[in-house]
RNA sequence: GGGCGCGUAGCUCAGCGGGAGAGCGCUCGCCUUACAAGCGAGUGGUCGCAGGUUCGAUCCCUGCCGCGCCCA
């Protein structure tokens, strides 16, 4: 038969059986089934869909300039078993893939592969070829040159990116992909960016800057880390103007920023100070002469209770300055030393004297320096006493961040705006969680906020502001004025391209213009993936089809990052959450309980276990893991997988063929009986009414007539309900666990107790009871496993099945429920524990299990014996029991005694 | 320092007011025509510690100890 997309799919059409292989294989699945669906488009989003019917998924874009790990594997997996889930309770599911190439990580990356560096002063080189090894010195290139490397490079890490999803089985629809730097996300990220600016949610300011000396490049709040770093606590002595006064004792950790002192501060409340308040001191040294001023948040009780104000030594220091508008002295450049011009302030000789020996030098250096100055001058009191303090860093950086002045553009996220911070901590309350205690994570990070977010980055490979500036008749750019270009422009590069009204020779001249020279903070285009993948005003129809979206999947260390900067941009363009749930997932532990992670050195690369253990293994170990948890890494838990996955092949191909070995009573065509609707077999088209009924599906017209098929359907029921209410919760580790026990029951007892009936041993009745109860709940069980196990449940539903698992409709408990017909899932267990003391007595006497029993004794209360008696034929012929006697006046458990022939 | 989460069998983890569980491991057995990458049976825990609430606590409350993370 022809498959309706014109493809010959033999194991579907062939007579019953044929489909079913003698020696199922998990061997090669991974590559035939990625292969098909790619060619069927199994998981092709239908954008015709309305917005009801869609699922949308907001996927986190991979860092393709790293490498993927297990942790990706697995947190993708979680995401993928919804996505499967959703597809096949009915919604249209959006799963698009991006690929995140934007930023720092990716400039290193291209700097080390290549072996070259971005001198943005040198002209494009269109000839240019890297070298074909790295040299020792890093070859200087333009900006373009390195963009174009950039680009290069990051296109073939999406390949192989793509190449392993693939293979993990993601349901992805792979037309649908974007990369955070590409032509679409930068228009959005500028088009976003216009918008705020508009709104006057985006603004410049010239500030202080947490500033990463290495990188040469401001950082935000959120990419903050405290080090534990050790340090000292320096004890000077500031004199009093009148010579005769007791000088005062200040501790500072950071000496070197002694010429950029600008007052002494203790607490208001402090007694000790409250005749100094108002009064002056001379700095040691450099003899400014600076206030003593009163501020809360002088600490009483750290070192003297008294501390120098320095522009700036700490974040403290720069509300300081602020509040008590102190006037700027600053003395750190923005490449960590220490400027060549002292601060105007120090006027006298010995000052500048002092400020030469410094100037020039490393933070570090300064510090060494200016403290045997202190103590030559005798400012210095004892000596410096060790201490372990927590100290900023960028945290992709390695030395401690800098607090330069600098101009740069702001985004407000409600950290100097209490109402704003109201309304977008309100946003985490109404966005769904799980799990639901990562809400705090979200609160704890609105509520500390300490200033808006800085998305300027003096890089080279990223956004850049579409904005430029008006020079004046001196050339001096005017920041007050920017120019802004045309939304129907974007994307645009200001350095490249002509602002309206403006030719190109006027760049740089007087009366001329500027680019604007920094690109966005790389979260700043993150934080608009939702709007990315989903075609805001590039393609309305699909944005209003798919946002805001259901789902954001992504790791809680990103919640302050990723998260929030994502809900900040949609409160501020559309007034909504970008997405209702947001799916948190925890972290790949080592066997040590150590996070992994590539500088620890103990990450697993993935495709190896994939392809050893197979997919299915693979991704049935991420599943077992609980949502929002950490997860070890456990080769061990994927065998389980393993052997799980052949297990399904095994048992499917022995169900199977029980249902079909045997004739068979009626000769009605597939799809008919109820047992047919509830194994998910459609109705037979007329296309389908012309070639042979698989006979599985013939037996399914038979009722289900037996107690303890019944009880089966029963309790499969259960298991449906659990499993979905698990998924519609987003703990699919529950519901795997769930559909594996009873799967394992399936097997183990109920498939051993029916066998001779389904063979025919007692009459075609029972077994055609047998045989659509068998069909029934594999073709049930395969649908609860495929989420989770997309190969092999594909595997064994082509055999017999038309059309992919994946686009299955999910099982309807009230269907099987119907078939059960008020079965009883207690006479599962009630044989089960019978059936299990017969194999007891055989275990214990060392014998076969197929041994004869000449006596089995089964003695319980008046209710379990009677539902044994329900299943005694079955339980007598698996049992191979000869005699059994039924005794229903005990008490407590069953007891089964067991005398072997 | 504040917040959150977690301490249950040798290991990895479920359970969360009335019988302490699963998988792996370990022991013993079984070539049982779906599966020996299998099957069957068994072994194994004062559920971190100390109080409290309750007729009853692994589960709820309080405190403490340990581990992890987030924030300062």
């Amino acid at each position: 038969m022809v498959a309706t997309d014109g493809t010959e799919r033999s194991t579907r059409t062939a007579p019953a059986n044929a489909g079913v292989p003698a020696k199922p294989s998990l061997d090669g699945i991974e590559a035939r089934w990625s292969a098909v669906w790619q060619d069927e488009g199994t998981y092709a989003f239908d954008r015709t869909a309305e917005r009801g019917q869609v699922y949308s998924i907001d996927t986190p874009p991979p860092t393709v300039s790293g490498s993927l790990h297990v942790g990706h594997v697995f947190s993708y997996t979680h995401t993928d078993v919804i996505a499967r889930y959703q597809r096949m309770r009915g919604r249209e599911v959006f799963y698009p893939m991006g690929f995140d190439d934007n930023g720092l990580p990716t400039e290193r990356r291209v700097q080390n592969y290549f072996g070259v560096r971005c001198d943005p002063s040198l002209p494009y080189d269109p000839d240019f070829t890297p070298p074909a090894k790295p040299g020792k010195e890093q070859l200087p290139i333009s900006r373009r040159n390195f963009v174009d490397l950039c680009e290069q490079l990051t296109l073939e890490d999406e390949k192989g990116f793509e190449e392993l999803w693939r293979r993990l089985g993601l349901s992805v629809d792979w037309s649908r992909t974007y990369a955070t730097i590409d032509t679409g996300a930068r228009a959005v990220a500028q088009r976003a960016f216009l918008r705020n600016l508009a709104r006057g949610e985006a603004y410049l300011a010239e500030a202080p800057t947490l500033w990463d000396v290495t990188f040469r490049t401001a950082v935000a709040q959120a990419e903050l880390e405290d080090r534990e770093r050790p340090g000292a606590y320096h004890t000077l002595a500031f004199p009093r103007p009148d010579a005769a006064a007791e000088p005062v004792i200040i501790e500072t950790t950071r000496p070197e920023l002694l010429p950029a002192c600008v007052a002494l501060v203790a607490h208001p409340d402090d007694p000790r100070y409250q005749a100094l308040f108002g009064q002056t001191v001379r700095t040691p040294l450099f003899d400014v002469e600076v206030p003593v001023v009163a501020h809360r948040l002088a600490d009483p009780e750290k070192g003297s209770g008294i501390a120098m104000i320095c522009t700036f030594g700490d974040l403290t220091d720069v509300i300081w300055w602020r509040e008590l508008q102190l006037p700027a002295r600053a003395v750190v450049g923005r490449d960590g030393r220490l400027v060549t011009e002292a601060p105007a302030a120090i006027t006298s000789e010995s000052g500048h004297g002092h400020y030469a020996e410094l100037a020039g030098k490393t933070v570090h250096s300064a510090r060494v320096r200016i403290v045997e100055l202190l103590t030559e001058s005798g400012a210095l009191r004892g000596e410096p006493r060790p201490i372990s303090h927590p100290v900023k860093f960028y945290e992709k950086g390695d030395r401690p961040l800098e607090i330069v002045t600098t101009r740069q553009w702001y985004i407000r996220n409600g950290g100097r705006d209490e109402s704003l911070r109201a309304d977008l901590r309100a946003r985490g309350g109404e966005l769904r969680w799980h799990p639901e205690y990562m809400r705090v994570r979200y609160e704890n990070w609105v509520d500390g906020l300490n200033g808006d977010w800085l998305i300027s980055r003096q890089r080279f490979f990223g956004v850049p502001f579409p904005v430029w500036y008006p020079l004046d008749a001196e050339g001096t750019p005017r920041h007050d004025e920017p120019i802004v270009p045309d939304e129907a422009s974007l994307p645009i590069d200001p350095s490249s391209d002509v602002p309206p009204g403006y030719t190109a020779e006027q760049r740089g001249m007087p009366g001329g213009f500027a680019a604007d020279p920094d690109v966005m903070d790389t979260w700043a285009t993150s934080s608009l993936t939702p709007l990315i993948a989903s075609g805001w005003e590039s393609d309305p129809d699909l944005f209003a089809r798919v946002f805001p979206m259901d789902l954001r999947p992504q790791a809680h260390e990103i919640i302050r990052t990723w998260l929030f900067s994502t809900v900040v941009r949609t409160h501020a363009e559309f007034g909504v959450l970008p997405w209702s749930n947001a799916a948190i997932s925890g972290w790949i532990l080592d066997p040590d309980r150590k996070k992994m992670s590539k500088s620890k050195g103990n990450v697993v690369t993935p495709m190896a276990i994939l392809e050893e253990l197979g997919s299915d293994a693979v991704r049935y170990w991420a599943a077992s893991g609980r949502p929002g948890t950490d997860t070890a890494y456990d080769v061990g838990q994927m065998k389980t997988g393993r052997r799980l996955a052949i297990k399904i092949l095994n048992a499917s191909r022995f169900a199977l063929g029980l249902t079909t070995d045997a004739a068979s009573g009626g000769a009605t065509s597939a799809g008919e009986g109820p047992a047919a609707q509830a194994a998910g077999i459609p109705p037979a088209t007329p296309a389908d009414a012309a070639a042979p009924a698989p006979r599985a599906a013939r037996s399914m017209t038979a009722p289900v007539s037996e107690p303890l098929d019944r009880a089966l359907l029963a309790a499969l029921a259960e298991v449906v309900d659990a499993a979905t209410t698990a998924l519609d919760g987003y703990d699919y580790a529950r519901a795997l666990e769930l559909t594996e026990s009873f799967f394992w029951r399936f097997c183990d007892d109920y498939v051993e107790l029916v066998k001779g009936r389904a063979y025919g041993s007692f009459g075609p009745a029972g077994a055609d009871s047998a045989r659509a109860t068998l069909t029934v709940a594999l073709s049930a069980l395969l649908r609860l496993f495929a989420p989770v196990l997309p190969f092999v449940t594909e595997e064994v539903w082509s055999w017999w099945q038309d059309g992919s698992v994946h686009r299955a409709t999910w099982p309807d408990a009230a269907e099987i429920r119907k078939l059960a017909d008020g079965g009883r899932p207690e006479l599962l267990d009630a044989v089960g524990a019978a059936l299990s003391g017969v194999r007891r007595a055989k275990s214990a006497a060392k014998v076969s299990m197929k041994a004869e029993v000449a006596q089995a004794r089964i003695a319980g209360d008046a209710d379990t014996v009677a539902l044994v008696d329900a299943a005694a034929a079955d339980l007598r012929s698996a049992g191979g029991i000869q005699e059994l006697t039924l005794d229903p006046t005990a008490t407590g458990d069953l007891t089964v005694d067991v005398t072997l022939a």
